[in-house]
DNA sequence: CTGTAAAGTGCATTATATGGCATTATTTTA
DNA sequence: TAAAATAATGCCATATAATGCACTTTACAG
């Protein structure tokens, strides 16, 4: 999953859930700035500020190994 | 997954490549000092960083739902 | 052991993420 | 369509990630 993919599922799962910027933010922990950044796609978030956010829309961050099937 | 599993994760699978830092540090074009700290459980890398790093090794980031049932 | 390769660490510098504030743009709602 | 709520952006100070270099420690082959 690419940068523009995770930015969509975080910003899709927020709204999913009617919650604002602001909210998350507070709950997180992480600064209004710093999310209104990531989810205009621009910004590259710390792993912890992933998590951060991540953690409260109730989603964590996981590895997997690459689909050769979809490559490019 | 946690920092911590992440960088066992990611340790795990480089080692089981038989590839040392440095390499995955050339091919990746992150700093070797980087990916060092990273893998000793120091730091906190970037989005771009971990994924320059997961690249290399075959493997990508992706975002789940959190398991209510494994909590603690 | 001994030498060598790989990994870890201290220090300094540079690049950039974070985040507050004010302002503007966009969306939603009444 | 006006007002209110949300989201985006510029400016900017501060914190810290990224990185190179030199050195130490650890792991491993001979």
């Amino acid at each position: 999953m690419h940068f523009t993919g995770l930015v969509k599922t975080i910003k899709e799962r927020r709204e999913a859930l009617h919650v604002t910027q602001e909210t998350i933010a507070e709950l997180s922990g992480v600064g209004l700035r710093t999310l209104k950044q990531f989810e205009s796609g621009k910004g590259n978030p710390t792993l912890l500020t992933l998590q951060k956010l991540l953690d409260v829309l109730g989603m964590e961050v996981c590895l997997k190994i690459k689909d050769l099937t979809s490559n490019q």
